[in-house]
RNA sequence: GGCCUUAUCGUCUAGUGGUUAGGACGCAGGAUUCUCAUUCCUGUAACACGGGUUCGACUCCCGUUAAGGCUACCA
Protein backbone atom coordinates (compact mmCIF):
# COMPACT_ATOMS: atom_id res chain seq x y z
CA UNK A 1 0.00 0.00 0.00
CA UNK A 2 1.02 3.57 0.24
CA UNK A 3 4.56 4.22 1.31
CA UNK A 4 5.73 6.41 4.34
CA UNK A 5 6.55 9.42 3.45
CA UNK A 6 9.81 10.20 3.70
CA UNK A 7 11.75 13.83 3.42
CA UNK A 8 15.09 14.98 4.36
CA UNK A 9 17.08 18.10 4.49
CA UNK A 10 20.67 17.32 3.51
CA UNK A 11 22.80 20.14 3.99
CA UNK A 12 26.44 20.47 3.75
CA UNK A 13 28.59 21.64 6.88
CA UNK A 14 30.47 24.55 5.13
CA UNK A 15 29.11 26.94 6.77
CA UNK A 16 26.34 28.21 8.98
CA UNK A 17 22.55 27.38 8.94
CA UNK A 18 21.80 29.28 5.93
CA UNK A 19 18.09 30.78 5.70
CA UNK A 20 17.69 29.36 2.12
CA UNK A 21 18.23 25.68 4.39
CA UNK A 22 15.95 27.03 6.88
CA UNK A 23 13.27 27.50 4.15
CA UNK A 24 13.94 24.04 2.84
CA UNK A 25 14.02 21.93 5.92
CA UNK A 26 10.31 24.07 7.08
CA UNK A 27 9.25 22.74 3.78
CA UNK A 28 10.42 19.59 3.83
CA UNK A 29 9.25 19.02 7.66
CA UNK A 30 5.75 19.82 6.95
CA UNK A 31 4.94 17.91 4.57
CA UNK A 32 5.87 14.73 6.28
CA UNK A 33 4.64 16.01 9.63
CA UNK A 34 1.11 16.44 7.45
CA UNK A 35 1.20 12.83 6.31
CA UNK A 36 2.68 11.87 9.48
CA UNK A 37 5.84 10.73 7.60
CA UNK A 38 9.35 11.04 8.55
CA UNK A 39 11.91 13.88 8.74
CA UNK A 40 15.41 12.89 8.28
CA UNK A 41 18.28 14.88 8.71
CA UNK A 42 21.61 13.86 6.43
CA UNK A 43 25.02 15.84 6.69
CA UNK A 44 26.49 16.19 3.69
CA UNK A 45 29.87 16.17 4.54
CA UNK A 46 32.09 14.99 1.39
CA UNK A 47 33.50 18.18 0.41
CA UNK A 48 36.76 17.26 3.27
CA UNK A 49 38.02 20.73 2.54
CA UNK A 50 35.38 23.10 4.34
CA UNK A 51 32.82 20.62 6.22
CA UNK A 52 33.28 20.99 9.95
CA UNK A 53 31.78 19.79 13.19
CA UNK A 54 31.47 23.21 14.01
CA UNK A 55 28.77 23.61 11.41
CA UNK A 56 26.95 21.00 11.91
CA UNK A 57 26.43 22.13 15.67
CA UNK A 58 25.19 25.43 14.54
CA UNK A 59 23.01 23.31 11.90
CA UNK A 60 21.44 21.81 14.22
CA UNK A 61 20.75 24.57 17.05
CA UNK A 62 19.28 26.93 14.70
CA UNK A 63 16.75 23.74 13.54
CA UNK A 64 15.80 23.18 16.71
CA UNK A 65 14.98 26.73 17.52
CA UNK A 66 12.93 26.79 14.59
CA UNK A 67 11.03 24.06 16.29
CA UNK A 68 11.69 21.65 13.21
CA UNK A 69 12.89 18.28 14.81
CA UNK A 70 14.10 15.26 13.03
CA UNK A 71 13.18 11.44 13.22
CA UNK A 72 16.35 10.27 11.98
CA UNK A 73 19.84 12.06 11.93
CA UNK A 74 22.75 12.80 13.80
CA UNK A 75 22.21 11.88 17.53
CA UNK A 76 18.90 10.88 17.10
CA UNK A 77 16.84 7.80 15.55
CA UNK A 78 18.29 5.18 13.17
CA UNK A 79 17.84 2.53 11.12
CA UNK A 80 19.23 3.85 7.85
CA UNK A 81 22.25 5.56 9.18
CA UNK A 82 25.05 6.28 9.52
CA UNK A 83 23.59 10.03 8.66
CA UNK A 84 26.98 11.80 7.96
CA UNK A 85 27.94 10.95 4.75
CA UNK A 86 31.40 10.45 5.64
CA UNK A 87 31.04 7.10 7.33
CA UNK A 88 29.06 6.11 4.37
CA UNK A 89 31.89 5.61 2.42
CA UNK A 90 32.23 2.05 2.00
CA UNK A 91 28.61 2.24 0.82
CA UNK A 92 29.41 4.60 -1.88
CA UNK A 93 31.86 2.64 -2.96
CA UNK A 94 30.53 -0.44 -3.34
CA UNK A 95 27.97 0.95 -5.59
CA UNK A 96 30.96 2.73 -7.41
CA UNK A 97 32.54 -1.25 -7.91
CA UNK A 98 29.00 -2.08 -9.11
CA UNK A 99 28.94 0.32 -11.86
CA UNK A 100 32.59 -0.13 -13.01
CA UNK A 101 31.66 -4.03 -13.03
CA UNK A 102 28.64 -3.30 -14.81
CA UNK A 103 30.76 -0.60 -17.69
CA UNK A 104 29.07 1.60 -17.06
CA UNK A 105 31.47 3.84 -15.21
CA UNK A 106 34.79 4.46 -16.14
CA UNK A 107 38.41 5.74 -14.24
CA UNK A 108 39.44 8.95 -15.81
CA UNK A 109 42.88 9.99 -15.05
CA UNK A 110 42.23 13.98 -16.69
CA UNK A 111 44.36 16.41 -14.29
CA UNK A 112 42.33 19.57 -13.64
CA UNK A 113 44.47 21.62 -15.95
CA UNK A 114 43.67 19.47 -19.02
CA UNK A 115 39.63 19.64 -17.83
CA UNK A 116 39.98 23.46 -17.69
CA UNK A 117 41.95 23.57 -20.66
CA UNK A 118 39.15 21.33 -22.19
CA UNK A 119 36.34 23.82 -21.08
CA UNK A 120 37.69 26.74 -22.35
CA UNK A 121 38.68 25.45 -25.92
CA UNK A 122 34.92 24.62 -25.97
CA UNK A 123 33.98 28.06 -24.83
CA UNK A 124 35.78 29.54 -27.03
CA UNK A 125 34.30 27.59 -30.15
CA UNK A 126 30.97 28.42 -28.62
CA UNK A 127 30.44 24.91 -28.34
CA UNK A 128 28.62 24.12 -24.57
CA UNK A 129 31.39 22.40 -22.23
CA UNK A 130 31.00 19.27 -21.92
CA UNK A 131 33.23 16.86 -20.93
CA UNK A 132 34.12 15.24 -24.03
CA UNK A 133 34.44 11.10 -22.42
CA UNK A 134 38.27 10.85 -23.62
CA UNK A 135 39.22 8.20 -20.67
CA UNK A 136 36.30 5.83 -21.80
CA UNK A 137 38.39 3.93 -23.87
CA UNK A 138 41.96 4.33 -22.30
CA UNK A 139 44.16 1.28 -23.39
CA UNK A 140 46.05 -1.10 -21.44
CA UNK A 141 49.05 0.78 -21.72
CA UNK A 142 47.83 4.45 -21.45
CA UNK A 143 46.46 3.57 -18.34
CA UNK A 144 49.72 1.94 -17.14
CA UNK A 145 51.66 5.26 -17.94
CA UNK A 146 49.06 7.30 -16.00
CA UNK A 147 49.83 5.26 -13.14
CA UNK A 148 53.31 5.35 -13.59
CA UNK A 149 53.29 9.31 -13.55
CA UNK A 150 50.81 8.93 -10.21
CA UNK A 151 47.64 10.40 -11.28
CA UNK A 152 44.70 9.46 -9.22
CA UNK A 153 42.10 8.81 -11.14
CA UNK A 154 38.50 10.14 -10.87
CA UNK A 155 35.34 8.01 -11.46
CA UNK A 156 32.84 9.01 -14.47
CA UNK A 157 29.48 7.95 -14.78
CA UNK A 158 29.03 6.83 -18.58
CA UNK A 159 25.66 9.11 -19.77
CA UNK A 160 23.94 7.37 -22.46
CA UNK A 161 22.23 9.67 -24.41
CA UNK A 162 18.11 9.71 -23.83
CA UNK A 163 15.05 12.07 -22.63
CA UNK A 164 14.99 11.89 -19.24
CA UNK A 165 11.42 12.89 -18.22
CA UNK A 166 10.23 13.28 -14.72
CA UNK A 167 7.24 15.35 -12.84
CA UNK A 168 8.07 17.92 -10.45
CA UNK A 169 5.56 18.20 -7.20
CA UNK A 170 6.04 22.05 -7.90
CA UNK A 171 6.78 23.02 -11.55
CA UNK A 172 5.16 20.33 -13.40
CA UNK A 173 5.96 17.86 -16.26
CA UNK A 174 9.93 18.23 -16.60
CA UNK A 175 11.97 16.69 -19.66
CA UNK A 176 15.66 16.74 -20.25
CA UNK A 177 18.01 15.48 -23.10
CA UNK A 178 21.03 13.78 -21.49
CA UNK A 179 23.49 14.08 -24.31
CA UNK A 180 23.95 17.27 -23.69
CA UNK A 181 25.62 16.32 -20.22
CA UNK A 182 28.53 14.56 -20.59
CA UNK A 183 29.70 12.09 -18.23
CA UNK A 184 29.63 13.66 -14.52
CA UNK A 185 32.39 12.74 -11.70
CA UNK A 186 30.75 10.36 -9.55
CA UNK A 187 34.05 9.28 -7.14
CA UNK A 188 36.38 12.41 -6.59
CA UNK A 189 40.27 11.43 -7.13
CA UNK A 190 40.64 11.39 -3.30
CA UNK A 191 37.79 9.00 -3.25
CA UNK A 192 34.86 11.10 -1.63
CA UNK A 193 31.34 10.55 -3.79
CA UNK A 194 30.31 13.89 -5.60
CA UNK A 195 27.11 14.83 -3.96
CA UNK A 196 25.51 13.90 -7.18
CA UNK A 197 26.60 10.14 -6.38
CA UNK A 198 26.02 10.35 -2.51
CA UNK A 199 22.82 12.19 -2.35
CA UNK A 200 21.02 9.60 -5.10
CA UNK A 201 22.25 6.48 -3.40
CA UNK A 202 21.53 7.86 0.03
CA UNK A 203 17.90 8.91 -0.78
CA UNK A 204 17.30 5.37 -2.12
CA UNK A 205 18.74 3.65 0.77
CA UNK A 206 17.16 5.98 3.21
CA UNK A 207 13.83 5.36 1.43
CA UNK A 208 13.13 9.21 0.93
CA UNK A 209 9.72 9.17 -0.57
CA UNK A 210 10.28 12.95 -1.49
CA UNK A 211 12.99 15.33 -2.37
CA UNK A 212 11.88 18.47 -1.92
CA UNK A 213 14.74 21.04 -2.32
CA UNK A 214 15.92 24.32 -3.49
CA UNK A 215 15.43 24.72 -7.90
CA UNK A 216 18.82 25.32 -7.71
CA UNK A 217 18.54 22.05 -7.94
CA UNK A 218 16.54 21.20 -10.80
CA UNK A 219 18.93 20.55 -13.38
CA UNK A 220 20.65 18.22 -11.32
CA UNK A 221 17.95 16.57 -11.00
CA UNK A 222 17.82 14.04 -14.38
CA UNK A 223 21.48 13.34 -13.69
CA UNK A 224 20.39 11.62 -10.14
CA UNK A 225 17.35 10.11 -11.94
CA UNK A 226 20.35 8.57 -14.46
CA UNK A 227 22.39 7.53 -11.50
CA UNK A 228 18.88 5.75 -9.67
CA UNK A 229 18.21 3.83 -13.38
CA UNK A 230 21.96 2.74 -13.68
CA UNK A 231 21.09 1.38 -10.12
CA UNK A 232 18.31 -0.36 -10.11
CA UNK A 233 16.68 2.32 -7.64
CA UNK A 234 13.04 3.60 -7.10
CA UNK A 235 12.91 7.27 -8.11
CA UNK A 236 11.56 9.31 -5.53
CA UNK A 237 9.25 11.89 -6.51
CA UNK A 238 10.78 15.36 -6.55
CA UNK A 239 9.86 19.16 -5.98
CA UNK A 240 11.66 22.15 -6.33
CA UNK A 241 10.95 24.96 -4.33
CA UNK A 242 11.41 28.62 -5.64
CA UNK A 243 14.51 30.21 -4.10
CA UNK A 244 15.42 33.38 -1.55
CA UNK A 245 16.75 35.81 -3.65
CA UNK A 246 18.72 39.71 -2.22
CA UNK A 247 17.22 42.19 -2.62
CA UNK A 248 18.85 42.81 -6.43
CA UNK A 249 17.86 39.04 -7.32
CA UNK A 250 20.50 37.61 -7.16
CA UNK A 251 20.90 34.88 -5.48
CA UNK A 252 20.50 35.07 -1.89
CA UNK A 253 24.11 35.53 -0.02
CA UNK A 254 26.32 36.80 2.50
CA UNK A 255 27.45 39.42 1.37
CA UNK A 256 24.10 41.05 0.52
CA UNK A 257 21.72 40.11 3.03
CA UNK A 258 21.80 38.49 6.65
CA UNK A 259 21.53 34.91 5.72
CA UNK A 260 22.71 32.72 9.42
CA UNK A 261 20.14 31.60 11.35
CA UNK A 262 22.24 32.15 14.16
CA UNK A 263 24.28 35.08 13.64
CA UNK A 264 21.55 37.21 12.11
CA UNK A 265 18.04 36.26 13.52
CA UNK A 266 19.02 34.16 16.63
CA UNK A 267 21.81 36.78 18.10
CA UNK A 268 19.84 39.86 17.16
CA UNK A 269 16.76 38.77 19.00
CA UNK A 270 14.21 37.34 16.49
CA UNK A 271 11.76 35.09 17.63
CA UNK A 272 11.55 31.51 16.39
CA UNK A 273 7.85 32.30 15.39
CA UNK A 274 8.83 34.84 13.77
CA UNK A 275 10.81 33.04 11.49
CA UNK A 276 8.69 30.33 10.40
CA UNK A 277 6.16 32.59 9.15
CA UNK A 278 8.40 34.50 7.77
CA UNK A 279 10.31 31.85 5.57
CA UNK A 280 6.81 29.40 4.68
CA UNK A 281 5.35 33.12 3.46
CA UNK A 282 7.86 32.71 0.71
CA UNK A 283 6.63 30.55 -1.89
CA UNK A 284 3.33 29.63 0.05
CA UNK A 285 0.19 30.88 0.06
CA UNK A 286 -2.60 29.66 2.48
CA UNK A 287 -5.70 28.65 0.30
CA UNK A 288 -7.77 30.16 2.95
CA UNK A 289 -5.83 33.64 3.55
CA UNK A 290 -4.43 34.55 6.55
CA UNK A 291 -1.61 36.48 7.13
CA UNK A 292 -0.34 34.94 10.84
CA UNK A 293 0.50 31.22 10.73
CA UNK A 294 2.25 28.92 13.51
CA UNK A 295 4.36 25.58 13.31
CA UNK A 296 1.38 23.58 14.08
CA UNK A 297 -1.21 25.17 12.28
CA UNK A 298 0.88 25.03 8.73
CA UNK A 299 1.19 21.30 9.46
CA UNK A 300 -3.05 21.42 8.86
CA UNK A 301 -2.89 23.78 6.20
CA UNK A 302 0.40 23.49 3.52
CA UNK A 303 0.09 21.43 0.56
CA UNK A 304 2.32 21.13 -2.81
CA UNK A 305 -0.83 23.04 -5.01
CA UNK A 306 -0.19 26.57 -2.87
CA UNK A 307 3.47 26.23 -3.22
CA UNK A 308 4.05 29.33 -5.90
CA UNK A 309 6.68 28.97 -8.79
CA UNK A 310 8.20 32.17 -8.52
CA UNK A 311 11.23 33.38 -6.38
CA UNK A 312 10.90 35.41 -3.40
CA UNK A 313 13.43 38.59 -2.31
CA UNK A 314 13.77 38.74 1.11
CA UNK A 315 12.16 41.64 2.69
CA UNK A 316 13.57 42.37 6.36
CA UNK A 317 10.74 45.05 6.69
CA UNK A 318 8.15 42.32 6.93
CA UNK A 319 10.45 39.93 9.26
CA UNK A 320 10.70 43.13 11.42
CA UNK A 321 6.80 43.71 11.42
CA UNK A 322 6.39 40.06 12.05
CA UNK A 323 8.56 39.72 14.93
CA UNK A 324 6.84 43.00 16.09
CA UNK A 325 3.74 41.36 16.08
CA UNK A 326 4.83 38.22 18.18
CA UNK A 327 6.64 40.07 20.61
CA UNK A 328 3.44 42.04 21.01
CA UNK A 329 1.59 39.12 21.05
CA UNK A 330 2.97 37.16 24.08
CA UNK A 331 2.10 37.29 27.41
CA UNK A 332 4.05 39.18 30.17
CA UNK A 333 5.75 36.05 31.58
CA UNK A 334 6.29 34.96 28.26
CA UNK A 335 8.17 37.85 26.76
CA UNK A 336 10.29 37.97 30.68
CA UNK A 337 11.15 34.41 29.70
CA UNK A 338 12.44 35.25 26.25
CA UNK A 339 14.00 38.15 26.91
CA UNK A 340 15.94 36.63 30.41
CA UNK A 341 16.66 33.33 27.60
CA UNK A 342 18.01 35.99 24.85
CA UNK A 343 19.98 38.40 27.69
CA UNK A 344 21.44 35.94 29.73
CA UNK A 345 22.82 36.71 32.83
CA UNK A 346 22.06 40.60 32.80
CA UNK A 347 21.53 43.15 35.50
CA UNK A 348 18.31 43.54 34.32
CA UNK A 349 17.46 39.93 35.17
CA UNK A 350 17.74 40.36 38.62
CA UNK A 351 15.32 42.04 40.60
CA UNK A 352 12.33 39.97 38.56
CA UNK A 353 9.45 42.00 39.51
CA UNK A 354 10.83 45.32 38.23
CA UNK A 355 12.16 43.61 35.24
CA UNK A 356 8.55 42.35 34.97
CA UNK A 357 7.15 45.98 35.25
CA UNK A 358 9.68 47.16 32.93
CA UNK A 359 9.18 44.99 30.15
CA UNK A 360 5.20 45.60 30.23
CA UNK A 361 5.77 48.78 29.62
CA UNK A 362 8.12 48.69 26.29
CA UNK A 363 6.42 45.40 24.96
CA UNK A 364 4.72 47.23 21.96
CA UNK A 365 7.28 49.26 21.40
CA UNK A 366 9.84 46.43 20.31
CA UNK A 367 10.76 45.44 17.21
CA UNK A 368 13.20 42.20 18.47
CA UNK A 369 14.71 41.11 21.85
CA UNK A 370 17.82 43.13 21.58
CA UNK A 371 16.20 46.66 21.57
CA UNK A 372 15.26 45.38 25.09
CA UNK A 373 18.71 46.57 27.12
CA UNK A 374 18.18 50.47 25.38
CA UNK A 375 14.54 50.60 26.17
CA UNK A 376 14.38 49.61 29.43
CA UNK A 377 17.25 51.72 30.82
CA UNK A 378 16.39 54.75 32.29
CA UNK A 379 14.12 52.32 34.86
CA UNK A 380 17.28 51.23 36.42
CA UNK A 381 19.42 54.47 36.35
CA UNK A 382 18.94 58.13 36.46
CA UNK A 383 19.46 59.77 33.24
CA UNK A 384 22.36 61.60 33.07
CA UNK A 385 21.46 64.42 29.18
CA UNK A 386 17.94 64.98 29.27
CA UNK A 387 19.22 68.99 29.30
CA UNK A 388 18.90 69.63 25.84
CA UNK A 389 15.65 68.08 25.23
CA UNK A 390 13.78 68.47 28.10
CA UNK A 391 12.19 71.71 27.02
CA UNK A 392 9.34 70.88 24.31
CA UNK A 393 9.58 71.96 20.90
CA UNK A 394 6.35 74.44 20.87
CA UNK A 395 7.09 75.61 24.65
CA UNK A 396 9.95 77.92 26.68
CA UNK A 397 11.84 77.52 29.45
CA UNK A 398 9.90 79.47 31.38
CA UNK A 399 6.91 77.21 30.97
CA UNK A 400 8.89 74.44 31.23
CA UNK A 401 10.60 75.21 34.55
CA UNK A 402 7.07 75.95 35.76
CA UNK A 403 5.56 72.83 35.08
CA UNK A 404 8.19 71.01 36.38
CA UNK A 405 7.62 73.09 39.87
CA UNK A 406 4.27 72.83 40.19
CA UNK A 407 4.42 69.34 39.68
CA UNK A 408 7.03 68.36 41.73
CA UNK A 409 4.86 70.22 44.28
CA UNK A 410 2.74 67.87 43.74
CA UNK A 411 4.10 64.68 42.87
CA UNK A 412 6.08 65.53 46.51
CA UNK A 413 3.52 65.25 48.55
CA UNK A 414 0.92 62.65 46.80
CA UNK A 415 1.17 59.27 47.78
CA UNK A 416 -0.74 57.63 45.22
CA UNK A 417 1.25 57.20 42.11
CA UNK A 418 -1.36 54.90 39.88
CA UNK A 419 -1.48 56.18 36.52
CA UNK A 420 -5.22 57.16 36.54
CA UNK A 421 -5.20 59.57 39.38
CA UNK A 422 -2.03 60.69 38.04
CA UNK A 423 -3.51 61.82 35.27
CA UNK A 424 -5.82 63.41 36.28
CA UNK A 425 -3.94 65.84 38.60
CA UNK A 426 -1.51 66.37 35.88
CA UNK A 427 -3.65 67.65 33.70
CA UNK A 428 -5.55 69.76 36.24
CA UNK A 429 -2.46 71.35 37.51
CA UNK A 430 -1.32 72.19 33.48
CA UNK A 431 -4.97 73.62 33.12
CA UNK A 432 -4.52 75.74 36.37
CA UNK A 433 -0.90 77.17 35.28
CA UNK A 434 -2.40 78.03 31.76
CA UNK A 435 0.01 75.41 30.39
CA UNK A 436 -0.64 72.55 27.38
CA UNK A 437 -0.59 68.85 28.94
CA UNK A 438 2.77 68.73 26.90
CA UNK A 439 3.96 71.59 28.74
CA UNK A 440 3.77 69.50 31.83
CA UNK A 441 4.38 65.85 30.72
CA UNK A 442 6.91 65.77 28.02
CA UNK A 443 9.57 67.74 30.63
CA UNK A 444 8.55 65.07 33.31
CA UNK A 445 8.85 61.90 30.76
CA UNK A 446 12.31 63.40 29.39
CA UNK A 447 13.67 63.88 33.20
CA UNK A 448 12.71 60.38 34.03
CA UNK A 449 14.03 58.88 31.29
CA UNK A 450 16.40 60.78 28.78
CA UNK A 451 14.80 59.92 25.85
CA UNK A 452 12.75 61.93 23.65
CA UNK A 453 10.93 58.88 22.59
CA UNK A 454 9.44 56.39 25.45
CA UNK A 455 6.61 54.86 27.06
CA UNK A 456 3.93 57.37 28.72
CA UNK A 457 4.55 60.12 31.58
CA UNK A 458 1.74 58.21 33.61
CA UNK A 459 2.65 54.96 33.00
CA UNK A 460 6.12 55.77 34.11
CA UNK A 461 5.48 57.54 37.15
CA UNK A 462 3.52 55.03 38.35
CA UNK A 463 5.76 51.87 37.27
CA UNK A 464 8.97 54.04 39.15
CA UNK A 465 6.32 55.09 42.12
CA UNK A 466 7.34 57.10 44.85
CA UNK A 467 11.42 57.70 45.89
CA UNK A 468 10.94 56.76 49.51
C1' G B 1 27.15 29.89 -25.59
C1' G B 2 23.68 25.48 -24.43
C1' C B 3 19.78 23.47 -21.35
C1' C B 4 16.13 24.51 -17.63
C1' U B 5 12.94 27.66 -14.61
C1' U B 6 10.27 32.13 -13.66
C1' A B 7 7.44 36.86 -14.75
C1' U B 8 0.39 40.65 -10.90
C1' C B 9 1.55 47.09 -6.70
C1' G B 10 8.59 48.72 -4.25
C1' U B 11 8.14 43.59 -1.47
C1' C B 12 5.24 38.82 -0.13
C1' U B 13 1.01 37.28 -2.66
C1' A B 14 -4.76 36.17 -4.15
C1' G B 15 -6.58 35.52 -8.87
C1' U B 16 -7.41 30.03 -13.21
C1' G B 17 -11.70 33.85 -20.00
C1' G B 18 -16.12 38.60 -18.31
C1' U B 19 -13.48 41.39 -11.06
C1' U B 20 -14.13 48.75 -9.53
C1' A B 21 -7.58 43.16 -10.19
C1' G B 22 -8.31 41.52 -3.47
C1' G B 23 -5.12 41.12 1.07
C1' A B 24 -0.45 41.90 3.86
C1' C B 25 4.39 44.60 4.57
C1' G B 26 6.23 49.35 3.27
C1' C B 27 5.13 54.37 2.27
C1' A B 28 1.71 58.85 2.81
C1' G B 29 -2.29 61.18 5.41
C1' G B 30 -5.74 61.18 9.47
C1' A B 31 -8.03 59.82 14.47
C1' U B 32 -6.13 58.93 19.63
C1' U B 33 -1.94 61.57 22.07
C1' C B 34 3.08 64.55 26.39
C1' U B 35 6.94 61.75 22.70
C1' C B 36 7.54 57.05 20.51
C1' A B 37 4.90 52.83 19.77
C1' U B 38 0.25 50.36 19.69
C1' U B 39 -4.78 50.46 17.78
C1' C B 40 -8.31 52.25 14.17
C1' C B 41 -9.53 54.82 9.46
C1' U B 42 -8.16 56.59 4.54
C1' G B 43 -4.96 56.80 0.59
C1' U B 44 -0.72 55.25 -2.68
C1' A B 45 0.78 51.64 -6.13
C1' A B 46 0.74 46.12 -10.30
C1' C B 47 -1.04 42.35 -14.59
C1' A B 48 7.16 43.05 -18.48
C1' C B 49 6.55 43.70 -24.03
C1' G B 50 4.65 42.10 -28.95
C1' G B 51 1.74 38.95 -31.68
C1' G B 52 -2.15 35.54 -31.96
C1' U B 53 -6.85 32.39 -30.18
C1' U B 54 -11.67 34.36 -28.59
C1' C B 55 -17.57 38.16 -28.73
C1' G B 56 -14.09 39.04 -24.64
C1' A B 57 -7.85 38.11 -22.18
C1' C B 58 -3.94 39.22 -16.13
C1' U B 59 -5.80 34.38 -17.13
C1' C B 60 -4.82 30.03 -23.12
C1' C B 61 -0.84 29.66 -27.34
C1' C B 62 3.70 31.62 -29.75
C1' G B 63 7.63 34.89 -29.68
C1' U B 64 10.66 38.88 -27.34
C1' U B 65 12.79 40.86 -23.12
C1' A B 66 14.42 40.46 -18.23
C1' A B 67 15.84 37.73 -13.94
C1' G B 68 17.50 33.20 -11.75
C1' G B 69 19.53 28.16 -11.86
C1' C B 70 22.59 24.25 -13.97
C1' U B 71 26.47 23.48 -17.35
C1' A B 72 32.87 21.78 -11.25
C1' C B 73 36.91 16.10 -8.92
C1' C B 74 31.09 22.67 -4.47
C1' A B 75 26.73 21.01 -2.59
Amino acid sequence: MAEEIRTRIAPSPTGALHVGTAHTALFNWLFARAKSGKFILRVEDTDTERSSEEFVDDITDGLIWLGIDWDEGPERGDGYGPYYQSQRLEIYKKYADQLIEEKKAYHCYCTQEELTKEREEQTLAKKAPKYSGRCRNLSEAEITKFKEEGRAPALRFIVEPKQVKFKDLIKGSMEFDSSLFGDFVILKSNGMPTFMFAGAIDDFLMKISHVIRGEDHLSNTPRQILLADALNFNIPEYGHLPLILNPDRTKLSKRKNPTSITEDFIKKGYLPEAMINFLILMGWSPEKGGDFWALDDLINEFNFESVGKSPSIFDQQKLDFLNGYYIRKMSLGELAKAASDFLGKNDFVLDKQKFLIALSLVQERLKNLSEIPEQIEFFYKEPSNYKEIIVPKKSTNENTLKGLEESYKYLSEENDFGRDSLEQTLRAIAKKNDLSAGEVLWPIRVALTGKTASPGAFEILEALGKKE
